[in-house]
DNA sequence: CTAAGATTCAAACGAACGTTTGAACTAGGC
DNA sequence: GCCTAGTTCAAACGTTCGTTTGAATCTTAG
């Protein structure tokens, strides 16, 4: 009852209805009047502390990916300095990345399962100064991962990685974002698909170590996935011989069936 | 000049320009001034001849998501009646539903590349009528391709199904709808990396074919990886004893590695 | 030609939007 | 006490939103 609390209290609470606002319905489906009412602060708060309604989302993402980019990073140095000059095993890649995210579901401190969800959710907004902001945000962190399994993975094309790492931040970012999607359109809830009872264990820091469980074995399948045909110029080694990474080699037959 | 060309050109056109808009700016973002000008049609055309502007969405995608649906069944059907009660392989099941799915961005007149990345970016959106729509317009396909793949791939949780086909059509819906996502992030643009020089090549109906190219294979990849860790319950069997799914059946040791 | 229906048009509607204003209130230092 | 800086407040700003209106125009059949 000492400290300046008014300060950091009216802050705090604005980026966290934000938060879960933008969450829910969206940047431009949130009004600044819905952020004011839920934070029960005035409408002229946010404009005072933020500036503007674009900067009060940059502020609720930067809050957060302050954190999870030093993570990343973090690890992954420390995965190369270990490995000693020897290339990554790509699952360790895969886990430096997406097991970093996904921590943020289970530590409500990082944000939880909200701010994964909007994170998800807000990769795919189509306003212009959004993806600005993503782009400075994430690029740093995704050029060096994208660098490390370049390295990881020294016989498979550039772009087939790059094309890959695509796929894997669309799995992921949409099975965080749209867990309530895929629960309209299968019908079911997927907590009880899973054997836990839970109805609406969408909020349940549970739920993001779930979905780890689920998701790597998934990106890593894919990752490691024979090259599409026509592209298997060298020896096929998308799988490295290390003992982990060693995958079947099959060709696949799976174009040109029927077009 | 007989037949009674101003209402078919009218909301024709009306549709062609806010399929264009809407993927670009999302729902929200497109004002119905800018459909009507974009079209070049007065302000009340969009509420005359369709209602309102959700009326006007849904309608957007029920011209095509009529082909779509029928389509996919239709492919799903012959691939069963030729089995002849034999399970279907995996990749003749995914090569069904998103092979159907992509071959819209090779045809125009089936939408192309602009709906394509519609369709993509709106699963996304968080608006309530919009979920609502998608989950009546995509049930029945879904739940038949579902029951396709739990029939199989009978050793594997349903649950686990369930799951990797949330995982598959976010690879797929986010491949489609961010290309320029990707391609702000990491700094290059796909065609490049591809080696096919085109700049402007995200409207190109041969992205389709290089983007399905590119993602069955991942897809494939990632249903047919090892079970997570603790759910190996029967015998391990992703893989189908079909010659063209058998795959090696490595345990993965990417759980728990440093949590 | 004319009456009837379908379509287009300019103009306006009320509501909601993000933002700004200037006064009121709340501290802490002198 | 007063002053100053930081914060909150009610009220209004101008703009844009989706929608509606009623007259004007076009199309078609009798």
């Amino acid at each position: 009852m000492s400290d300046q609390k008014s300060n950091h209290d009216t802050r705090e609470r604005i980026l966290d209805v934000a938060e879960r606002l933008f969450m829910a319905h969206g940047y431009e489906g949130t009004s600044m009047r819905m952020i004011t009412t839920g934070a029960e602060v005035n409408l002229a708060a946010v404009n005072y502390h933020f500036g503007s309604k674009e900067a009060l989302l940059r502020e609720v993402f930067r809050r957060r990916l302050g954190w999870l980019n030093r993570e990343r990073l973090q690890v992954l140095d420390a995965l190369e300095s270990e490995a000693a000059g020897a290339p990554l095993k790509p699952s360790q890649i895969l886990e430096a990345f997406f097991g970093t995210l996904l921590r943020i579901g289970e530590d409500s401190s990082l944000g939880g399962m909200t701010f994964l969800r909007l994170l998800g959710r807000t990769l795919t907004e189509p306003a212009e100064f959004i993806r600005t902001f993503f782009a400075s945000e994430y690029a740093e962190v995704i050029d060096r991962y994208k660098q490390a399994l370049f390295t990881a993975l020294p016989d498979v094309p550039k772009a087939e990685i790059v094309w890959r790492l695509h796929f894997m931040l669309g799995a992921m970012s949409y099975a965080i974002a749209g867990t309530d999607v895929l629960r309209v359109v299968t019908g079911c809830e997927l907590g009880d698909l899973a054997g836990e009872g839970t109805a609406d264990a969408v909020d349940d820091p549970a739920l993001a170590r779930r979905l780890a469980q689920r998701l790597m074995p998934f990106l890593l399948g894919g990752l490691r996935a024979p090259l599409p045909l026509g592209l298997e110029s060298r020896t096929f080694s998308l799988a490295s011989s290390s003992e982990d990474d060693a995958q079947a080699q099959t060709p696949n037959h799976l174009q040109e069936k029927q077009s």
